[in-house]
DNA sequence: GCCAACGTTGGC
DNA sequence: GCCAACGTTGGC
């Protein structure tokens, strides 16, 4: 059994790190997704206990801002079919629900963010997703290599 | 707030 | 199926 890495990005005005550690049970359902790519993979890819960077963007700095990991696989995402949501589809019903989230529970929040650009200064990053031209997926897959890189990053903060 | 890059929609 | 127009994302 195998543990996937991913990248979830959300705005800390919308919802943060410290949002998520604040939540009941320390766990949110990730609801929201609205980009087929993301959907698949929060639908078919993301597994139990896989390990999610939190990534803040729009922010001053946007970048890594810790750490969660899932603890329910995808579901239908039940505010694409409440008409008073802001994420409401009407192209989505009960029995073809098109969009999917999960839920992820805080794990930690590091003791600073590691910014883009920090993370934009190592080659050994530069095949990231997240560091691609015209990357804006807002869930991503993360390489173990690159994970556990990142992961040292953290420890020297 | 600006705007480049990307994704989606819809007329044809 | 093409592609212009529009909407969104997200760094700066």
């Amino acid at each position: 059994m195998t543990v996937n890495y991913w990248l979830f990005k959300s705005e800390p005005s919308v919802f943060s790190i410290d949002d998520l550690a604040s939540s009941p049970n320390q766990t949110t359902h990730w609801d929201g997704v609205r980009n087929y790519q993301a959907r698949n993979y929060l639908r078919d890819s993301i597994k139990l206990n896989d390990m999610v960077f939190f990534y803040h963007s729009n922010s001053d700095p946007s970048g890594i801002a810790g750490i969660a990991y899932v603890t329910k696989i995808g579901y239908p995402d039940f505010t694409a079919l409440d008409v008073n949501n802001h994420h409401h589809d009407p192209k989505s019903t009960v029995d073809n629900p098109i969009w999917y989230m999960v839920d992820v529970k805080f794990k930690e929040k590091f003791k600073s963010i590691i910014s883009l650009q920090t993370l934009k200064n190592y080659p050994e990053l530069e095949n990231m997703v997240l560091l691609q031209k015209g990357s804006r997926l807002s869930i991503q897959p993360v390489a173990k290599q690159e994970w556990d890189f990142i992961l040292k990053i953290a420890k020297k903060l």
